[in-house]
DNA sequence: CTGAAAGCGCTTACAG
DNA sequence: CTGAAAGCGCTTACAG
């Protein structure tokens, strides 16, 4: 059994409640510094570990932050929970990980103080009255997203994916496939709808490609094996717009098992900007999302609701920007790139 | 204010007790269905939600458990986060995610029901009482090993670094130098000692190269930016063995930017077997761990541990074993496997 | 079928 | 400088 305040001021002699003030030492001059000291070497001693479900329970804070993520089968996730894990540092809150799924079942009764909830829903009715907050993309109509009931840090592709397009476009792509999970395929969508505006601009023919995705596999997976398929039945692209990067590295499996050389027979762009697009060959031009500051954001915005719970709801966009590596780059570029950015891979002699 | 069984008692004019029951269910047939009825509608329709904190101290139980990592920084670690958290999917456990160094400061005082440690350390007096499986790299000495402390499951290289040696030195390379984070650098070590066996059993002259990592950072491009440094002062090796895979993918960017191609003029090996690997090119050779066995019985233990405390501490060993891809072979190896592995990219028609 | 009581371990205001 | 009391919200045995 775990040893208690009580066992200690048993042991000593003394109340119960002197125990809890000399542990907590918030007590100006209350306790005399010889008493204290004998508490504190007797509650080393004794192993004493304070019950947190209990001080928890007194103080009405129990300093956990839930972070609900749609699933970890994403790179993309794995990089938010270090960023919030970084943002625990200096602070005295710890984070409980848990899948929207599980969060959703459970009807939202968590422990924590506050909740962060990534994902393109709408904040469940249960968390209205709790300190929490939403990052997500749009909704499916912009009116929805007026309908504030939250904090809310809004992801905004919209202009980084038109750019995207345009470039894709620039480079001389005419077959311009958008692939993604089903779900990044409605009509507000920042990067579908980028994608369909640019290509009817610019008279191309559009393809669209939803993967099927199940939450607990690995997106990048699913993609390979669903890709494969579809390139079989439907040969290959120009260029595939996709709307993430672990889509953008199934297809690249999927294109190097058809030894389809990327850019040069089939380009590829992605959208996060994950940081291991950078180690890939070649390396993957991606919409970069300010994670980051995203983070940052959702993280100042729950603790200040949590401290005060006055204000009224705010929203912060956040913006993706392209950035344009190799992947996404026709011939000429490509041997622009890289006499710019790799002058000493050009002295590359091959055996 | 959060809304409580009682608020919930006094609109219905009912005790507060009989709330309790109706909504946990546990009473076979003590309430009437009526009763029971208008307690979860109004349960509902107030929004009430049940205080964890309450529930954890009366009960003892908060279903919370504990993952303590070294950090973030390293891919395998997000692996693992993966791991557990499918664990959960089927059990009432949420994951509380931590690193060491902040459990450390802690004095191990968490709320969870257990506790899972990944290192290299050992078991902290303070866990010592309660439920807790340590996932960790053989101590300095053997017979520290012995001495258990706790439920443990064991990683062990050795015999999968002995074969990665016997293989790179088999490719015909002569300088081969270990690389990693400093702490992968003791005698007992099993990558470092089959790496010091192997060399001077070959008569090959060994060359060790310590990565200064700081714990917030990323490993690899702490890795990237040390190696570039140690390539320029050194020159450069036939082959790099990685004490992880994070190192290996460092050593990609490094070597990469040096224009030097992998494996023809530096092979490189890795260790973990982070899925990441096969998403190279070249695709990364490595030690890989079964992260699937080893996470489950882990949390196996913890869960046996957690119901009933009485048996002895145990330990599981589990094994890594050496994947040969891309990154380790010599030309001629290399040939061999394209033939084999890659068929269709044999067609491929460069520009 | 229902109610009143005890207690989990802690913190915090209050009285000496 | 120190002690006794109240109460956080819940669960669980026990008495009607």
């Amino acid at each position: 059994m775990p040893v208690t305040q009580e066992d200690i001021a048993q042991k000593l002699g003394v109340s119960r409640v002197l125990v809890g003030y000399a542990l907590n030492g918030n007590s100006r001059g209350r306790i005399s510094p010889d008493t204290r000291r004998r508490i504190q070497e007797t509650a080393q001693q004794l192993g004493y570990q304070p019950n947190q479900a209990a001080r928890a329970l007194v103080t009405g804070r129990s300093y956990q932050i839930t972070l609900c993520l749609p699933a970890l089968g994403n790179s993309f996730y794995s990089e938010i929970i270090r960023q919030f894990e970084n943002l625990t540092h200096d602070t005295p809150y710890d984070l409980v990980v848990i899948t929207t799924a599980r969060f959703q079942k459970r009807g939202g009764a968590m422990a924590g103080d506050g909740t962060i909830i990534y994902g393109s829903g709408s904040m469940p009715v249960e968390m209205k009255s709790r300190p929490a907050v939403m990052i997500r993309h749009p909704k499916a109509t912009p009116s929805a997203d007026e309908d504030l009931n939250g904090d809310t840090v809004l992801l905004d592709f919209g202009d980084a994916a038109e750019q995207a397009m345009e470039h894709l476009i620039a480079q001389g792509f005419k077959r311009i496939t958008y692939a993604g999970p089903a779900s990044s395929m409605f009509p507000h969508e920042p990067r579908y709808r980028a994608y369909g505006r640019t290509m009817e601009a610019a008279g191309l023919e559009q393809e669209h490609v939803p993967i099927p995705i199940s939450i607990e596999g690995r997106i990048r997976e699913q993609t390979h094996a669903h890709l494969v398929q579809h390139f079989s039945a439907h040969g290959f692209p120009d260029a595939l717009f996709c709307s993430n990067d672990d889509t953008a590295i199934g297809a690249y499996r999927a294109l190097r098992e058809f030894g389809k050389s990327i850019p040069d027979e089939v380009a590829v762009l992605g959208c996060d900007g994950i940081s291991e697009g950078q180690d890939l060959t070649p390396t993957l031009s991606s919409i970069h999302l300010p994670l980051e500051e995203i983070c940052r954001t959702a993280w100042q915005m729950l603790l200040a609701r949590i401290e005060l719970n006055e204000t009224p709801p705010q929203s912060v966009t956040c913006s993706g920007h392209l950035v344009i590596r190799e992947s996404s780059l026709n011939q000429r570029s490509l041997d622009q790139h890289n006499a710019v950015v790799k002058p000493r891979q050009q002295t590359k002699t091959k055996p």
